[in-house]
DNA sequence: TCGTCATGCAACCTTTTGGTTGCATTTTGT
DNA sequence: ACAAAATGCAACCAAAAGGTTGCATGACGA
């Protein structure tokens, strides 16, 4: 999946708190992902539908439930997306420092 | 900033393009940003306005023309949260692991 | 001074997005 | 077997986003 894909998912207040929960070790149903979000279930549902369809969360089917697990390679990839970009400004910061040193 | 925001603006391909250009060192204006991005001037000029109230980006008027920088605290801000995210997750692992293991 | 260059501002349009409600479907516990 | 639980699907709506065009304005160079 794109950075940009995953950026975009990571740019909602509602998706943000449920990979947030996700984060913190307890397992979650989408039913509990959903609880106490401000929006409707079916609200929370289509951002978690956004947040597979960027592959930075995998859906597990079991029976009547469906799991949640959060994929951290996706996040991986866009944090070293921005370490990229840190980096060559950081580069070019330096050669204009060596410059005026000369 | 927040990083909801942050993240927000990271979400377009014109706006990741932008900062991309930002970051390989050279110095740029408003306009030569704006060149061979696939939308019309102003277009660019809108998304750019959106990096900047995000505070990716600053602005600086200069006479007839603004000279564009980036602001790598917010992109570091971004990054850093992600960090957290997959520390939180690699913890929990690591505890999952540790039970395993009794 | 005067054209032109770099930019700003505003109205407008279309598509996407975030959210809702209502109903159908499958699983599970008693 | 059957009621309740967990989820899926679809239609619909309002607001936001991405983009356009047209015009105004201030700064510079010849």
């Amino acid at each position: 999946m794109s950075v940009e894909a995953i950026f975009k998912a990571l740019g909602d207040p509602v998706r943000l708190e449920i990979i947030t929960r996700l984060s913190d070790g307890s397992s979650y149903t989408i039913g509990k992902l959903s609880e106490d979000l401000g929006v409707s279930r079916q609200g929370a549902r289509k951002q978690i539908q956004t947040l597979a369809s960027a592959d930075i969360i995998q859906l597990h089917p079991a029976g009547r439930e469906t799991r949640v697990s959060l994929n951290t390679e996706s996040l991986q990839q866009a944090r070293l997306f921005i370490s990229q970009l840190e980096q060559q400004w950081d580069q070019r910061l330096l050669a204009l420092k060596q410059l005026s040193e000369d």
